[in-house]
DNA sequence: GATGAATGAGCGTTCATTCAT
DNA sequence: AATGAATGAACGCTCATTCAT
């Protein structure tokens, strides 16, 4: 038996859950739909997830820990803060546009409505924005007299950004707009929030 | 009977559903539950609106129509136009975070997940934007060649609000940050994003 | 309408509990089945019961109703005690063979293993027991120096008349055992348990 | 593998059973619950028993195998019948009291409920009472003119004790009889329903 | 001898909606 | 204008059982 299989059907529940979740929310989206999706039955999910809150527990970290990698690797990139951060908040708008599903169980729907948060769950969720804060005290060292400020400012940029990832995935956005226009306006506009007075 | 309270039960089932709906969502509120809350029988909820979905939607309809009302009085201020942009800006948060009800039912739920808008609802909710897109390009008349640009600026500017009010109301700051702080920090860079080039 | 229909739903619903449940216990009968027999819905079935246990709770309430009513007609007939602790001895048992669905409600399942009893149905059910403690000290009042003794004695005789209806019941008796004669000679014995010394 | 072992798994299996239906009733126990108790897997008590029905038969089997060697051994006492017959009687009420799980699949559920006994259990549940019988024919000779006046008498004496005991276990003995007063009353009754007339 | 993976059927319960009155 | 009675469909979840390994 092929190692890469061993747990396919874990996997395959996960996928069909994000795809339904991320397209119609949590409450709307079943585990008879999910099962069917996953072409199982409801009861083998159950074998893998204790509840309908542990599969979504289960998306959420898978989310957080690849969009950590992402972080990761832009803010360990040999290049110039400022760069790395414009990096970043562009990667955040395309992750988010690229991965819809992700970013709905990430950060669209409201946790205090479903069983609260393990705490190690929680504390993962965090450790990106950390990431983020670290980058942008190191890129405009002048402009922050401490930890406190430049977690502020970063916490605005990224209300920014996912304003606009939001506004998108919700097909909010103004049609009139040029999808592309927007964007770049954002990122640019995210990163004179943070970076270093010009 | 009295005129006056020819649609008073109605507005006490809007009012029910508003409050219920903007606490728990859509989907966990039942049309039991907002009949109960209205002191009527269900089936009366049938007399006044179609269906479940009818009753969002006028939900929304009377948001929009709030928040035009509001965004009209501060736009047609005696003032100079980059004041009126800061108030309007200021405002939007308050309006946002005192009425998490109406909030909710307006931005933050996804449209696309129950029945199609209604065309006319759907053009009264740009309404707002539309004036508010006008102040800002009168408040920085050199920065902005035409309409377009400006309803880009607006746009953005909007998403940073629109994310630090979300942020907020699905109670995602990070706890470490004073909430006041954050807010006025949001809206100086706002009325940064779209003001006149300094 | 007839007032005599004017609940008939809910007694349908009532009566096909007792049967079904009489006949294969609590936990072998569902909603499901209920429903099914009672000729309307599942759904309905809670515009009555607030759940099944409360289903099952009324089914309690009115059997010792019934039988409350019963063992009232008995103790206070015109007839010496001895007479009446004898005639009350049969009919329990004839009530419980006759009824073998309310025997089983009030007596066989374990209470203990469904919700809570509330406390006033608890009260109800001890109720006919303690007219026939009453009977018991007024026909032997030199064998009880109290109420106490009484009590102790009149359960046992008890006992035995229900390990005489429950053994049938559950089909158990002997088959070479004539059944009449096996119910007389414990109604005998049961007056001889309670009755005056001989 | 040592012969001593050879059904240990078995024995863990009919163990964890017996406690738990014993505790909490058949149709409350899953498979699930009982492979956990037993430390094996699920499908492995399917290795020993054809089904849930199969395992409750080798529990009922085992249970009057254990209180015929108990009567087995009051009954051949060298003692006169009549005091026998009182160690019986006592050793009836604390065997039940003593092992209310095994009374519980032994005396107190449905049989009928589950699938229909296999012939040869049945037979094995009748030989302790037969035991039984045949002492009380012996310790009240003039008494019965035969075996089938005997046995009536046995049976009704059975009804009280199991009537007894089945109160206790179900809890529903009036809080304010002390058990052991009743218990004793009900034993000295049991024995003067059978025992020589006095 | 022992198990993990899988499932169809069923559970108690709630839902939005309809309709006769 | 208002409602009580009714329901089919769906919900999250658990069950006894099977089977390939």
């Amino acid at each position: 038996m092929p190692v890469s299989n061993e747990s396919s059907l874990r996997d395959a529940i996960l996928g069909a859950a994000r795809r339904l979740i991320g397209r119609e929310g949590y409450r709307d989206v079943s585990m008879r739909r999910i099962a069917r999706a996953a072409r199982c039955s409801v009861s083998t999910i159950y074998l893998y997830f204790e509840n309908k809150d542990a599969l979504i527990h289960a998306l959420i970290y898978e989310g957080f820990e690849r969009w950590h990698r992402e972080t990761l690797a832009i803010v360990e990139r040999p290049a110039p803060p400022i760069e790395r951060l414009e990096a970043l908040c562009r990667r955040y708008v395309e992750f988010g546009l690229e991965n819809p599903e992700w970013y709905e169980v990430m950060y669209l729907f409201r946790p205090e409505r479903i069983a609260r948060y393990p705490k190690e769950l929680y504390r993962r969720t965090r450790r990106p924005m950390e990431l983020a804060a670290a980058l942008v005290a190191e890129s405009a060292p002048d402009r922050y007299r401490n930890a406190e400020e430049a977690r502020v400012a970063t916490h605005v940029a990224w209300a920014l950004l996912h304003g606009v990832v939001s506004t998108i995935l919700a097909q909010r956005l103004d049609s009139r707009i040029p999808r592309s226009e927007y964007v770049e306006a954002a990122i640019a506009q995210a990163v004179r929030v943070v970076g270093p007075e010009r």
